[in-house]
DNA sequence: AATAGTATTATGTAGGTACATAAAAATGTC
DNA sequence: GACATTTTTATGTACCTACATAATACTATT
């Protein structure tokens, strides 16, 4: 079947897309070789190979080289969360942001924090407690650790007046960042600072990143009761 | 400064990924040309291309027509999150699968069922709550609706020998997918069929699939106590 | 000065050629 | 049969040319 006149990569695209949905190409099912399709389609292998690796991305198929490429027979949902700064996100929903340190002191790393980016042995960090506020009312509970070997600068920065969030995002870009989410019952702390009462269920997001294998920073972050982290396909 | 003799994409990206990270170029700083890195770095404007796409595509650069190439001035943490199937997550975790069907039946979506999957009238839905066990013990507890107008081949298959999980997902791929993260305390459902105390905490799951507009299913799947979505970047 | 139309320009796409690379398939060797 | 080696082959990359497209920058007109 021939696409018309039309050799879009993004036609390729969906025509292949279209041909999995349909399930004429089922899970698990081989495609046939780049240069099939486009003789087929009448385009250009290159056009093939780019609609191919546009679908590889979105988890759709699998390539291999000599192997060729199959419909991925262990179906994911991938999905894309932007996880924002916090500053910004209250303040894109209209809220007042404010920000309160709690308290800042330097230690060496607890072997779980130091297994966490894996190092071999604890460095020096700065363990930064603070609230972020939205019209006055607590919206994340932070508990974080910044590598002093790799971001000794973050001892001249006023962290009352600036967040550490902000001014590592800012000035401190990461090659690398793992992310784990889950659900916490709210603790002794976050119910003093979160005004949240104990026992009640708090979604809790943490973050480490690395620049090229040193660690940066590493945050757990505990959000208000209701928080939801929302992925528009 | 010249790369070298190599000119792989990866190259570019990696000598561009560091110009950023090292700050020479900051947050809504413009970057050269195309054309221009080509003739720095010596290679073709095509493999300059293909590596901006690549840094585009990871949200670190903003690239527009005549507008040319800038770094995001707005950062935001893109995490690509993949939910598997959850027999296949426990099998490969090493624990015996089983799932157990708790009820079905056949009722028309609730007006926040209809909402979620965008329709203006509340079709015709299989209603089913169903148990992924790993190992004998309660995992996933779900909470499907099912839509009949889309799937209506659903009422032949025997739910309680395949999950509704694995059925749709090898039979019915979808074109959109909603996802939703929270933290929801223990109801009295998720107590009896989830073995967990009354008021811990729970990682809630919401997922809602469509294909083309059409709405397939939406799930509200409770996993156990102790749950954790991990992102390996 | 405001607006509408035109030119310019940086990125995007399509096509083609040549070669690189990884992995399956075939072959040889013991 | 088991294992190492070679061949084959489908995808991946690099480079090039030509043209498309969208958005800015400029100019003309009122």
């Amino acid at each position: 079947m021939s696409i018309g006149a039309r050799h879009s990569w993004k036609d390729v695209r969906n025509h292949i897309r279209g041909q999995i949905l349909d399930t004429t190409y089922r899970p698990g099912d081989k495609l046939p070789r780049d240069e099939d399709i486009a003789k087929e389609l009448d385009c250009a292998r290159s056009t093939v190979h780019r609609a191919m690796r546009s679908l590889a991305d979105d988890g759709m198929i699998e390539r291999r080289r000599k192997g060729g490429t199959t419909v991925n027979p262990d179906p994911v949902t991938r999905t894309t969360l932007k996880i924002p700064i916090t500053k910004i996100e209250i303040e894109s929903r209209g809220h007042e942001y404010r920000h309160h340190l709690i308290g800042a002191e330097q230690l060496s790393a607890t072997p779980s924090i130091a297994a966490r980016f894996g190092l071999v042995e604890a460095g020096s960090f700065l363990k930064i407690r603070a609230l972020h506020l939205a019209d006055g009312r607590p919206y994340v509970f932070e508990d974080r650790w910044i590598s002093l070997d790799t971001v000794p600068e973050i001892q001249d920065v006023d962290l009352s007046e600036t967040s550490a969030n902000e001014w590592l995002v800012l000035n401190r870009p990461y090659s690398r960042c793992d992310v784990q989410i889950y659900a916490s019952e709210t603790g002794e702390d976050e119910a003093r600072f979160m005004d949240a009462k104990r026992g009640s269920a708090l979604l809790v997001l943490e973050r480490t990143t690395w620049i090229d294998d040193a660690p940066i920073t590493h945050v757990r972050a505990v959000h208000a009761q209701g928080y939801r982290i929302v992925s528009g396909g």
